[in-house]
DNA sequence: ACAAATTGTTATCTAATTGTTAAGTGTGTT
DNA sequence: AACACACTTAACAATTAGATAACAATTTGT
């Protein structure tokens, strides 16, 4: 099964990080951890979770101001954070929402709860996520209706050459490399040849028209803005 | 401006009453009030709020019952349940979404959030709520008689047929996964075999003409537009 | 209980999609 | 100019998805 998503567990207390850990994995989840919000920041850069669980009474750096600096980086503007007061300091229920978190679960935690509301909060954002449908140059894309427009032509594309230019079209004049594309379009298990991109590039060149997808040579194709 | 929707407020404190209803007015809700569950349910069978916001703790009927009852009574399918909870009692979450409620706001409760979630709550669901028929081209489906026309002919399918088409004629163009189909046409218990769709969908063919349900390969069907 | 209609399953067929291979083309390098 | 490299292109093969028909099971009406 593919993972339901990547957190991040920030807390200065071994034993509820492992007792966190331990729940979300076994929930499905990719866990990291971090003990303080100073080392919580490099470990989110670099594995972007979809979400940060963080405890706000810290040394070194506190919740509230590690949230802070989350949300202040753009990096970060699709991860949700999610604070852990205890029940005693209620206060930081007002100063976490203003610092930008995005809910809060009280200690102590009881699993179910935690893996409950967890759940709820990344169920709402991967709806939220899938923008479904993209406009670059005089081209169309929605993937509400598998329709491509140039201009007011429809074009018909196939599954795979739909998701492909897709993923192109989701981030115009960026290069993607072919490992790049095979690991978004086809999926990790499927295990297909290169050169098989190359010819859905050209079927989608010959339906969509030459202009539209460039080729760097020895890096990848991108979609020309 | 239209009334954005109809609330029943159901608390044993006086207080609490007055000030949610305060706020949810001036929102531009309409809002009806309760004292327990008992008193609640004839209100809520006579007013047919679109979101019912209940109190967890309270005496004669507590909040977990009165959710128990609206959720079995079919009159209500359409109705939200929002659970008012005290921050110390964080078992009654559980066992409040366990009663089928569709979420729930902790006390102390800030008029900000309330209005907030509320909000995005039935914001939901109007988009939700079906009409009670579509009009598309020249299909005139009407859930009220279970007809459907083109143009003046009367044609006739069966139930599943029925609720197909509509499903996919409730948003023209928009193309529906077999997964989607068989969730909201057949509901998530019963397991049908995929091609069962497939035949469904021949059927209506059949008798409605082939030009209005095209086939997305790899993808689902949908209504042409 | 029976007949009729609806709903669901399965097997076969067809066509489109997807993937592979190999020859071709162009560009840059030495 | 010869060569290597990387992509293009065409032809073809393999795979897959969906259409369709025939039939089985279930439900509904009488």
């Amino acid at each position: 099964m593919d993972t339901l998503g990547k957190i991040l567990v920030v807390d200065d207390e071994a034993d509820i990080l492992e007792f966190i850990s331990y729940n979300l994995k076994k929930e499905g989840y990719e866990v990291f951890t971090a003990s303080n919000g100073k080392e919580a920041l490099p470990i989110a850069k670099k594995m972007k979770p979809d979400l940060i669980l963080l405890d706000v009474m810290m040394p070194v750096m506190d919740g509230i101001e590690t949230c802070k600096r989350i949300k202040a980086d753009s990096d970060f503007n699709q991860t949700y954070v999610v604070f852990l007061t205890a029940r005693s300091e209620d206060y930081s229920e007002i100063e976490g929402l203003d610092a930008g978190a995005d809910d809060y679960i009280a200690k102590p935690i009881k699993p179910k709860v935690l893996v409950t509301r967890l759940n709820a909060i990344l169920r709402r954002k991967i709806k939220e996520a899938a923008s479904p449908s993209i406009k670059v140059k005089d081209i169309f894309i929605d993937r509400e209706s598998f329709l491509i427009y140039r201009g007011e032509q429809k074009i018909q594309l196939a599954r795979k050459e739909f998701e492909l230019l897709f993923l192109l079209a989701s981030k115009p004049g960026k290069v993607f490399t072919r490992e790049n594309i095979l690991e978004k379009v086809w999926g990790d298990e499927v295990l297909v040849v290169d050169r098989t991109i190359d010819v859905h590039i050209r079927k989608i060149r010959e339906k969509l028209g030459d202009e539209y997808i460039g080729t760097v040579k020895g890096v990848g194709y991108k979609f020309e803005i």
